[in-house]
DNA sequence: GTCTATATTGTGATAGAC
DNA sequence: GTCTATCACAATATAGAC
């Protein structure tokens, strides 16, 4: 019922978004976005002038949610152990809901970096207080030494990776099974923060 | 001198091979691997009959060098803990090297799955072996509970994830510094095999 | 084996009627 | 706003001379 009622302009950009994301900007073609939102193409270069604008919409938005919004957790006052955890539990349900972001937008930022890191860098990540917290909880010695900045990739990578490679997961060790990798998935959600907890606690 | 000797076929594959992984199938140019090769567009038809063939060598190659031979590795008698430093240690030297490797082949699976899975199936990867020998650590105590397939996927997440990744997390965490990223890959192979093992070891 | 020239098709984009 | 018809060009592929 979303389909009907909305405009044409979204119905266009829902199925830019889906051709976009299955296909990548060069396999993308501007007839299969039109035959999908179910108008014509010129239809698409009266809304979004041309292959290159629709695109970018669709990229910023999918950079926009694949890199959220966790300015609120980073400044809290959870200790790291918990901030770990809550990042897990809500970036997770994220990218559970997304999961083809991560390689559509690591993918287009391979092809084009210059072109389109600023749609990433204008998000104004701010580790700088993530680093010095865990800094300072190793300087207090109740976690073990590491450099932050492995911790914070080995978080994003234990988190990201099992759905950015999905694909080949999922055939080799699950038999291509999607159900069973969907549950395999969820399970992570719970585990992961105690795999990642115990390397580094004393 | 490797330029200068070779055949004109393996400067076609080579000049293919670069392309392709920098644009992807569908953004490859025959043109620009003629081009590269320093030959014309007519002789890549002569060699390799259409763009398809080509990509289908190149891409072959690609998931050869990706999925190693480690069955010796696996069938060796050496306790998990050293399996894990070993793999790291040997799997990490060929990313290192080949870092274009994770996006490219990923990003094909994701386009084409049904057409490109048997490349990687063929090569008859047998991780149950792994996986006996994890429930049978976990069953004599000697690490924590874990599923052996969580466990394989951490492992393959650390190492392949950073790289993969490279082009986000260069520009995030290192203010786009190469050789800042390059050194911190090569300290990721020495601490990550740790960070793995206190993580499971009871 | 290697080239030039060309055929053929696909695709993004525009013109213009309604 | 939406459509049909068409342009212009890019890209794969082939024909055929050398």
């Amino acid at each position: 019922m979303d389909e009907l009622n909305s405009s044409t302009e979204q119905k266009i950009f829902d199925a830019a978004e889906a051709v976009f994301i299955k296909n990548g900007m060069e396999g993308a073609r501007m007839k299969e976005i039109a035959d999908i939102a179910g108008i014509n193409k010129a239809l698409l270069h009266y809304y979004y002038r041309n292959k290159e604008q629709l695109f970018m919409a669709v990229f910023q938005n999918a950079v926009d949610q694949f890199i959220p919004n966790i300015y609120n957790l980073l400044i809290s006052e959870l200790s790291l152990f918990d901030k770990i955890r809550a990042f897990l539990e809500q970036y997770g349900k994220i990218l559970m809901k997304k999961q083809f972001l991560p390689l559509f937008i690591l993918h287009e930022i391979n092809r084009k970096p210059d072109k389109l890191v600023h749609t990433i860098t204008s998000k104004g990540i701010q580790p700088q207080m993530l680093k010095n917290q865990i800094n300072e909880e190793v300087r207090a010695g109740s976690i073990k030494p590491i450099e932050p900045r492995q911790l914070i990739v080995n978080l994003l990578s234990l988190c990201i990776f099992p759905i950015a490679g999905r694909p080949m997961f999922q055939r080799i060790l699950f038999d291509n099974d999607a159900d069973a990798y969907e549950s395999f998935l969820h399970e992570r959600m719970h585990s992961t923060a105690d795999f990642i907890i115990n390397a580094i606690k004393k």
